[in-house]
DNA sequence: AGATCAAATCGCAGCGCTATGATGCACACA
DNA sequence: TGTGTGCATCATAGCGCTGCGATTTGATCT
């Protein structure tokens, strides 16, 4: 009613919950300033050992647990690295996530995960919402993204990495190998078991462009090496599933009847047309030879042992989380080390 | 020296880096005050559409990105969602954990991945850490845990869901299947074969305590369901592969030269000894049935195709994520909905 | 004893946002 | 004309922590 209203609702009215532990319960339970704490927590050698054991103490009665949202406010990058695959459900990058994650873990790194569903526009919403947690770090796949996620993430000052494929330009920073490379490494192994009638066999390859990238890299490298040979592509418009590899063996033998090899996108697509191969009575390698790429679970043990391309996701999850941790620690990567190709290794088997 | 240095220094410093657009930014130019920017991003509704559509436009041309961590602070709860799974290299997982991001983002939450490698006390420090983000849920892979992560789940408040199982008493809320009787089916299945030499392939089970279920439930049916049955576990200290199964099966069949039926603890461990069969000479089903776990990519197809035991990590993706955001969305759930079996269904194919 | 210096500790001012009421305003009612 | 109602908008007070100096302490030197 009165002005006197107003001014009792100066009473300054608590949000706080009361409930939450935070550091300065722990500074008074240790009788020392929150910013020792803090600092405590952060680099423990700079705190005498005295306060620290009296702090560790206060924070283990308490049960205190950092709230790292407020630090990652304060010191305006927070603890978290952004990963945007297109789908954990693929072994390869269920592979170099892993990886990523326990390497950034050892240095309280958390990972954020998304699927672009090898879509541009939801790579983009992703990177979108990456960069609203202002990470230390975003990784991406692959170097095709729209000219929108490459504005915004070149705006954020964010370090990028993009993985698992270099031979293009990148953002920043890239950690792969070359996927056409790839593809040339298979068909030079096939026509160097005297195969003249081959074809790559993928899936997806409208928007998976790494795969795409193999496939010409391998019938660039068929043309180019021998000029008798035919070679085709034959792409199944699904995901790349053990299924697709026994539909596009069918295909590829009914657009090529000589055919007597064939390259894989992935090795269950391999397996698949290994699979088809049995079921048909079709002799590997004697009849048709196969070249996978992969090197999954299951390559080594299939019958017969399946010839991969080993790109080495492992490899890969361990270089991306150095150039994170390195430039965490301050550290300006050179020209050099902001691209590193890791390689790939053709494992010859029995199917070839 | 003087008092006078100091009150120089109260000169206020600003730490503001100058970069980051702001929401105050976005405000001045749509000519409203940030509270009301705050309040259209969100409940769009609440704000007149001239102010809405104004905000907008300042939005775009600022190319203004949210502050999530600073709006998880000032919210005290963050759009983040914590997922601790033992390895998001298991297919299993993967499907999980893939579902999930995807019902989540719709939502605008974030999934923060952490794997626990089946350790309790990996799980524990991954705990420690995804309560320091205050988020709005954790889920975890089963339901045995270290006391203390129990205790800090419990005092953090945070809704907890554990997934992939069922049959103890979850901490909160649990979506998942039983394991046992996972196995007891996989035994009725081999019984009804008129197997009577059966088998279970399981790896790692020392650690992986659901598959340790599967294979206890699988003894006891067989045990309960058949007098003159001979029931053996038989494990695998290392990860549940391809070559894995290879090995166990001549283990198993070492074990029991009658042998005549297994069940796998996992599709790799079925596919391994498939192919140890082939290698062989053994004919499946005809001398020994293969009952599988998992209906991975390539149960369908291989040969023979698999008899398997499909869990739809799916379908618990879907589930969980149904409980976080009803939780978000103020509901409470009642004492029947904090548990929901998801089931397992038995998909027989060629293998038995 | 007094000066000097490094190490340890502390106080302050934010980080960018949201929750909470308060305020302003147009319109309808008495 | 004065008052109530409801909607749109706003000002304020934090959320819990870190970065930056400033300050204190204790040891060493002159």
């Amino acid at each position: 009613m009165d002005t006197g209203t107003s001014l009792q609702n100066r009473i300054p009215r608590k949000r706080r919950k009361m409930q939450r532990v935070t550091m300065m319960d722990v500074a008074k339970l240790a009788q020392v300033s929150p910013s020792t704490v803090s600092l405590y927590l952060r680099k423990p050698a700079a705190v005498s050992p005295a306060a620290g054991q009296e702090i560790a103490r206060a924070i283990s009665t308490l049960g205190y647990v950092p709230n790292l949202v407020a630090g990652g406010l304060a010191a305006a990058s927070s603890k978290v690295v952004s990963v945007i695959v297109p789908s954990i459900r693929n072994a390869f990058f269920a592979e170099t996530v892993s990886t990523l994650q326990s390497e950034l873990a050892v240095e309280g790194l958390q990972v954020i995960l998304g699927h672009s569903e090898y879509g541009e526009e939801q790579e983009e919403a992703l990177v979108r919402t990456a960069l609203a947690w202002a990470p230390a770090a975003v990784v991406l796949t692959g170097l095709s993204h729209s000219a929108e996620t490459r504005k915004l993430l070149q705006a954020s000052g964010v370090p990028v990495i993009e993985m698992w494929e270099i031979g293009g330009k990148p953002i920043n920073m890239a950690v792969g190998f070359s996927h056409p490379q790839v593809g040339a490494s298979a068909a030079r192994h096939l026509l160097s078991k005297e195969r003249r009638s081959i074809a790559f066999l993928g899936a997806r390859m409208q928007e998976d462009h790494r795969a795409a990238k193999r496939a010409s890299g391998f019938a660039e490298e068929a043309k180019r090496a021998a000029a008798q040979t035919t070679c085709e592509i034959i792409n199944h418009p699904g995901a790349a599933t053990v299924e697709a590899g026994s539909l596009l063996l069918n295909r590829a033998l009914q657009q090529i009847p000589s055919l007597d090899g064939i390259a894989c996108s992935n090795d269950l697509i391999a397996l698949g047309a290994l699979f088809e191969c049995q079921r048909q009575g079709i002799a590997v390698p004697d009849r048709i030879a196969v070249v996978g790429f992969g090197d999954l679970d299951f390559s080594a043990s299939c019958i017969p042992s399946l010839t991969t391309i080993r790109p080495s996701g492992d490899l890969i999850g361990k270089e991306v989380a150095r150039l994170i941790l390195g430039g965490i620690h301050g550290e300006q990567p050179t020209a050099a080390s902001r691209i590193i190709d890791t390689g790939h290794v053709l494992i010859e088997r029995r199917s070839t």
